[in-house]
Parts: C-alpha cells; structure tokens; sequence
RNA sequence: GCCGGAGUGGUGGAAAGGCAGACACAGUGGACUCAAAAUCCACCGGUGGCGACAUCGUACGGGUUCAAGUCCCGUCUCCGGCACCA
C-alpha cells in the first residue's frame, strides 16, 4: 500500500462535491431544515489566519453531521468587505480598493476551498457589491422613514495634520496612527441610530434565545439597564427644578451636595446670576480638550467648581446644598445631574474629602471615617426612614413620598448609547440622503436605489474631516427628490458593522432582486439555528444585528423576534510561545504551510483536538504532527482489511460505543474528546490484528465531518459509493453496555480491589463479594464495619472502624 | 474598582460527587536500518522499595461527605469583559 497522498485525495474530492453540487441548499420547504452560521470574514490582503480556520471547523462538523441526518442544511459563507484596512492598502498601492478587494476575496475563496469546508458557494455574499449594500441602503431608508435615524453633535477623535476623522483604534494612546501627532477632539454633527428604543426588547430576546451564559451576560452589560428614580430638586435663586437620576433613593437624607456635568444647559441659562462664570467656563474648556483616552484612562483624581449663584434644596430635609461642575458626572448619562451621597459613595466620597464638604452617614454597617460604605443595612439619620432596612424597604418608602411630593418619579436608565452611524472615508456604503434648503433632511426615492458610490481616482481622506466623497460635484450636486431643487447629497458613508447587520437575512435568498430576501424563503430558514464566532463580536456585532432583525420584525418583514437561536464562541489559537498571534511577535502561523504540507484533513483535525474548543489554546507544530500521524494510521487500515459486513464480536461494542461518544460530543462542542475517542479506537483495532469492511466504513463515517477528504476516498474505495450523501451512522444502545465490568472496592475510601461483576448486580451479592476479597478481609479485619456502600455498576466503599 | 471564567504531570488537555492524569505531544529505553528519517514495542506525577507494594499529590488555607479536581467559605494568581453609568 503506498503512502497516503493527501494533496491527490484533497483535490480530487474538493472537485468532486463542486462539481455535483453537494453541499447546496436546496429550495425544497418541505424538508426539515438546520441554519448553522459562522462569521463571515474580513478579506484582509493577509489571506486567512489560523484562527478563521478553528471558527468555522466547529459549524463545519456539524453542518456535515446534519446533512447526514437528512437536514437541508444551509451552511453559508460570505465577506464583510467594506473597511479601513483595504482602503488603507488602496492608497497605498495606488489601486482602487474595488480591485483590492475582489483580489482578496479570491484569495480567501482559494484558501477556503483548500480546506474542503461544505459551504454553500452558490449563495456567497459580497457587502460591496452594488445588489448587496443597495438593501443596506433600502433598510437604513427605512429606519429614517420611522424615525430611528437622527443627526447630533458628537465629539471624534480628528488628526488636525492629516485632517482626518480618525476611529478609536486608529487613534490609540492619543496619537494619529499614521502621522503620530496628537489627536484633539472636534464636534461633528453625525448620523445616529436611534439603538436605544430597542434596549429593552434586546434585553426580553434574551430570555428566548440559547446562547452561552458569559455571551447573554455580557451583552446585558452592554446594554446596562438600571432601575432607580428621577428626582427633581428646587433652586433657591430661581424657579428652576434640577433633576436627577439616582438608584439609591433611600440615601436622599445623606446627599450633602450635588454635581451637574460641565456641559449641563442650566448653566447657560443662568449664566448672568453666576458670580464666577468664567470659571466655570475654563473648567469646561480644559474638560473639552482631554480626549476619550485622557478621560478614561488617566486621571482618577476628582476635579470641579463650585457653582456660585445657584443653591439646591433637599425636597425631603429642605436643606440648602452646593451645587458643583465635574467631569466624573456625564451629560451623556442620566440627566447629567446626580445627587451626591458622599457616605455611600465612592465617587462622592472623594469630591467630599477633596472639597471639605459634609459627610453624613445614613446606613449602618462600614465607618465612614475611612472610607465609603456601599454595602446595606439599616437607615438610621433619616427621620422616617430610620431604623428600617435599605433595600427591602427604605427604597419603595422614599419613592411614594417622593411622589406624594410630586418632585419624583419611578425611572429607567441604560448605558448602550445611541449608534453613531457614520465614517468620513470612501469605502463605505453611501449614506442614501440629501439635503435640502427648503425640504431639510430628505430620502434617496426607494427606486432609485443602490446610490452607487462613484468611480474616484483620488479616495484619499478628505480635508476638515469630510468625506473623501465631498470633493465629487457631480455626486454631490443633485436635485431634491421632494420639490426638485438644487440640493446636496450627504457623504458620509456607513460604518463597518452596516453590512454585517443583516447577512444572514440575504443568505436566505442571495439573489434576490425585488426585495432583501422573499418572505418564503425567511419563513423557511430563520432563525439562524446555530451561530458561531468570536468572543469579540459578541456585544456591537451581536446588538447591532439583533436591533436591525427586530426593526424589520416590527414591520412584519422578518418571522421570527430574534435572529439567532443559539450563539457559541470559540476560544482563541495562540501562538506557539503563548502569546497572541501577531505579525510583530513572528508567531504566525499560515493555515496554507499547513496544508500545502501536511493536508487539509490534518488541519481542520489539529485545531479541533488541541483542546476545549471554546478555550485558548496555543498552537503546537508536534501537537500537529500527532494528528497527521492519525491519519495516516487511519490511511494504514486498509493493509490490515478484511471482508465482512457486519462488526467482529470483539470490537462491536467499541464501535458503537464510539459512534455514541462521537455523536454526542459533537452535539457539546466537545471535538477533542470526540476525537480523542476515535483514536483510542483505533488503537484498539491495530491492537486486535484486523479490521473489516464493516469497521472501517463505519469509521469513515463517524470520522467524515472532521477529516471529509481521506473517509471520502476509503469509503469509496471499499463500498463504490459517496460518504457525504450516506446517513449518519447510529449506534444501538444494547451494544454499549459490557458483559462485566469492572468496579472498585474501597475500604474507607481507599482502594483495596477490583471485581468483574454483571452489570446491574444486585447490592447484596456484589458487598459479598467485596467482602470476601482477601484485600479487603485483611484491612476490615478485627474492625467493625459499620456502613456500606454500594454505587451500582461503580464502586463499593466498606467503611470499618 | 465592578462583573464573568480559569488554575490538574515536562506540555496541550481528560474526568454525570465515585479508579485523577483518557487521548495526544515531548522525553527515555529497545526493535528494524550500514546510518538517519519514518514505523513498531515498552516505560513515562513525586517520594520510599529489587519487588508485588506503600505513601503523598488537581494554586493555597479551612469545611461538608462513606467518598471532593468537582460542592461550600476564605486567600492568591492568571485570562476576558465593562469601567467616574449616579
């Protein structure tokens, strides 16, 4: 028999099932239907990593496993195309990023096919491509039909030497990554999504949906509700009512001050009565120039002003308090005022210290000369609320006198903020609006979509942080759809999470012209059954498209409330010193090294054995070099082969307990033991001397979804027929269980003996029988024996003292 | 700071509260070979013993249990997320 040669296999197999179309969905709604989903990538000018190979690997198993148990499975792959990294390589080069792209996505095609994964290729997605991104445009169309599209100022991150709107991750450490020079902060007026309408239904999907725990969690975080209060507080000088946000109305008879953020309008309105405005006015400066980077990162220390001219009053103690500026409070937040309880908060507590202001303790239970105590307990100097517990009652207490006040009301706040949706650069779907003096804000007409984004020489960012597409004048000149008058487009484009909101929807139905996916074919195929990708896309990825699907549900577009049934993620490959792979480190590994010299099959197995698939894990050449010695040992069967249809008596039960181990760690994401188990197997058929037609097609069947290209050829070489259009081999659950197994005796809990026993013995004769074991007899001997256990089928533990 | 997750041989990792270390890698010894690679066989947590065996051992300190890597309490370390969110 001659060495397994794996590239002849790989090829010729890879051909086979394009060639006859075996991995496509078909349009037949009646059969029962399987959606498994994995991220489409990014076609970077690197080609693919390592780790896009472990994120579709896991699907990949499953997708085939249910093929084989007779799903139409629709198993799609697609690239999210628009972004920065090409545009980048484009101006570098001096190529249009049309010809960036298309080069890399059959760069990627190329790689992916290698490795024989069961996609769909009749159904790939294109996010640049004028069919796609035109219902990109048609659903943010409609959106701003509804009204969940609105602009607002907001402050980006702007390199005032290349004049350019930079991203957070372009701007990291406060210098411009191009140019290095420092990044200000520039007020922009910017498109938003108005996300924060959802925040709640986000919230309730998620008690329908099965994702993993961490991934529902996180996301809660992300949208962050809290349930607390508003409450209005007088101003002695004037009529006004300031109003705050709180979670912690029971503390209303400790606040000794309170803070507004610098940006907070009242200011402005009273700006004539304030004695030291100016003041005011430079701490808001000197706020406005730190950047996001400053704000967060750096300093902790608490600074403000004390308004002068503006004094609060307790609605419940009727107290005057001083009102401060500082940027610990928000104006993005709450109402961008806050009550401040120095005795039970942080915060507070170290504006109080700094600012010599009173501290006044109103839960028992921390000492409040040292530090704050945010824990509970029980209320004490405040008056009606004292001696009752905080959280159970002091807080429904407060909230009905608050009311009863009339200066309260119940509320709820969330910490998602609203989408900014926007990017001043070229490649980039075109935002589908124009102005106009007399119209305002008006809609691209729905039939004249896509708004193409024009053919440019130059895509270089624009000045003043405009889009490059602002230099255009035939793009942006136009007419107003409304009352046809001069007019002018918006250049802005979208950002790169646009495109990725929706691609699930279009793998529905990819060549739809008439609408982003026919009702049948979504009624059919949603919800994504199965979903897998990475921890980082968990929250803005997984939020964003989670809003756009239940947008589209409240107009009836879509039939089901959420996209994704169940989200897993998987851990990361790191490189082989433990680090994270990156090109600066040179640890790198190139997914076609590995092919080109050890084989597809040996890949996608290494990736899935080398540990829990959701874990990190770094990479091992050796750890490899055990999955190719596998394959071959697989490959090396066929010497060893003889006939017979049915399983030999002796390895019987080991198949099917295999083919039952197999299919259930599948089922878990548990593809190392599944295929730890398969090894152990096969140990155990090169120890028995032979293996029979029977054996090693059934082999080949469990072992296809993993390594699709050598079973392939056995499969075909023994039988004459195709692996990936048999059934899923089963198991009988008869044949798992042994004639005898074997269970341990303990004497206090240490072992002393093993006995063969029948499974499923009864507890009387199995203790005879341990007791009557020599080991046993001399170490119970001369003690009493007091307990016996017996685990059946396990163990027996004798306790004796 | 807050919220998660995890700490098991030289390494990656297995263990519905019931034989800790499956499977694999590395290593050691041997077979085959003129030799090497590949392949095959054996050993492979620590300590003691020629030995069957004994004894300790799942980050650390306690606890529950006939029995704990697994459950509970406390401590330390690492990873991930959020972060002045009122």
């Amino acid at each position: 028999m001659d060495r397994y040669n794996y590239k002849a296999v790989e090829q010729k197999w890879q051909k086979y099932w394009d060639e006859n179309n075996v991995f496509k969905a078909t349009d037949d709604f009646d059969k029962k239907k399987f959606y498994a989903l994995v991220e489409f990538p990014y076609p970077s000018g690197h080609g693919m990593h390592v780790g896009h190979i472990k994120a579709y690997s896991g699907l990949e198993v499953v997708a085939r496993k249910r093929r084989m148990q007779g799903y139409n499975v629709l198993f799609p792959i697609g690239f999210d195309a628009y972004g920065l990294p090409t545009e980048n390589t484009a101006i570098k080069e001096k190529i249009h990023p049309r010809i960036v792209t298309d080069r890399n996505i059959e760069k990627f095609t190329g790689q992916l096919k290698k490795v024989g994964f069961s996609f769909d290729w009749s159904r790939v997605i294109d996010t640049t491509e004028e069919k796609y991104y035109k219902w990109t445009q048609w659903i943010f169309l409609k959106m701003f039909e509804k009204g969940l599209v609105f602009r607002d100022k907001t402050s980006v991150n702007y390199c005032p030497s290349c004049k350019v709107v930079l991203s957070n991750e372009d701007s990291q450490g406060g210098k411009c990554d191009v140019c290095h020079s420092d990044i200000i902060q520039k007020t922009k007026e910017v498109w938003y999504l108005r996300i924060t309408e959802y925040a709640d239904k986000l919230l309730q999907g998620l008690e329908q949906v099965d994702y993993l725990p961490n991934v529902k969690l996180q996301q809660q975080n992300w949208i962050g509700k809290s349930t607390g209060a508003f409450v209005d507080f007088s101003i002695k000088e004037n009529a006004e009512k300031l109003r705050i946000y709180t979670t912690r109305p029971d503390t209303l008879y400790g606040v000794t001050f309170m803070v507004i953020a610098p940006e907070h309008p009242i200011i402005q309105k009273y700006r004539d009565s304030i004695s030291n405005i100016e003041a005011l006015d430079d701490y808001k400066n000197e706020c406005a120039k730190k950047s996001e980077f400053e704000r967060t990162q750096l300093v902790k220390d608490k600074t403000g002003v004390k308004i002068e001219g503006l004094t609060a009053i307790n609605p419940v103690t009727k107290k005057e308090i001083p009102v401060y500026i500082s940027d610990y409070v928000m104006m993005g937040y709450g109402t961008g005022a806050i009550m401040a309880v120095p005795a039970h908060d942080t915060r507070d507590y170290d504006f109080a210290k700094k600012f010599g202001i009173d501290i006044i303790e109103v839960i028992k239970g921390g000492d409040i000369s040292k530090e704050a105590y945010t824990g509970d307990g029980e209320m004490i100097n405040s008056d009606i609320l004292n001696g009752i517990d905080n959280k159970k009652d002091a807080i429904e207490k407060m909230l009905s006198v608050l009311e009863n006040l009339g200066c309260g009301e119940r509320g709820v706040q969330y910490k998602m903020k609203d989408w900014a949706f926007n990017r001043q650069r070229y490649w980039g779907e075109p935002i589908p609006i124009v102005h106009c003096q007399h119209c305002g804000m008006v809609a691209v007409p729905y039939e004249e979509l896509p708004l193409k984004l024009p053919a440019l020489e130059n895509f270089e960012p624009g000045t003043d942080g405009e889009s490059p597409l602002a230099k255009i004048e035939s793009f942006v000149n136009c007419k107003c759809p409304k009352c046809n008058g001069d007019a002018k487009r918006e250049t802005d484009t979208m950002p790169q999470w646009a495109g990725s909101s929706w691609y699930f929807l279009r793998y529905c139905d990819p060549h739809n012209d008439s609408e982003f996916a026919s009702q049948e074919a979504l009624k059919y195929w949603l919800p994504v059954d199965w979903y897998n990708g990475g921890m980082e896309h968990v929250t803005r990825h997984m939020i964003y498209s989670r809003f756009w699907h239940k947008f589209l549900y409240d107009l009836g577009l879509v039939p089901t409330s959420e996209p994704y049934a169940k989200r897993t993620a998987q851990g990361l490959i790191l490189g082989e010193d433990g680090e994270k792979m990156s090109k600066s480190r040179g640890n790198v590994v190139d997914p076609n090294d590995i092919v080109e010299n050890y084989g597809a099959d040996v890949l996608r197995l290494y990736v899935l054995f080398m540990g829990d698939y959701e874990k990190a894990a770094p990479w091992s050449e050796n750890g490899m070099k055990g999955c190719k010695r596998f394959i071959d040992r697989v490959w090396g069967l066929q010497e060893i082969l003889t006939d017979g249809e049915e399983y030999s008596d002796k390895l019987r039960s080991n198949f099917h307990k295999t083919i039952k181990k197999v299919s259930e760690d599948i089922e878990n994401m548990k593809f190392n033991t599944a295929i730890a188990s398969m090894m152990s197997l096969i140990n155990d058929i090169y120890a028995n001397g032979t293996v029979n037609k029977a054996e090693l097609s059934a082999l080949c069947m469990m072992l296809n979804p993993f390594a699709p290209h050598i079973t392939e050829e056995i499969y075909n070489t023994i039988t004459g027929k195709i692996l990936s259009e048999q059934p899923w081999i089963t198991y009988e659950e008869k044949f798992c269980i042994d004639e005898t197994i074997e269970i341990v005796v303990q004497v206090n809990g240490k072992i002393k003996a093993k006995l063969n026993i029948v499974p499923d013995s009864d507890r009387d004769s199995v203790i005879a029988m341990a007791l009557a074991d020599e080991k046993v007899k001399e170490s119970t001997d001369g003690r009493n024996i007091i307990k016996q256990i017996y685990v059946p089928n396990k163990l027996v533990n004798i306790v004796a003292k």
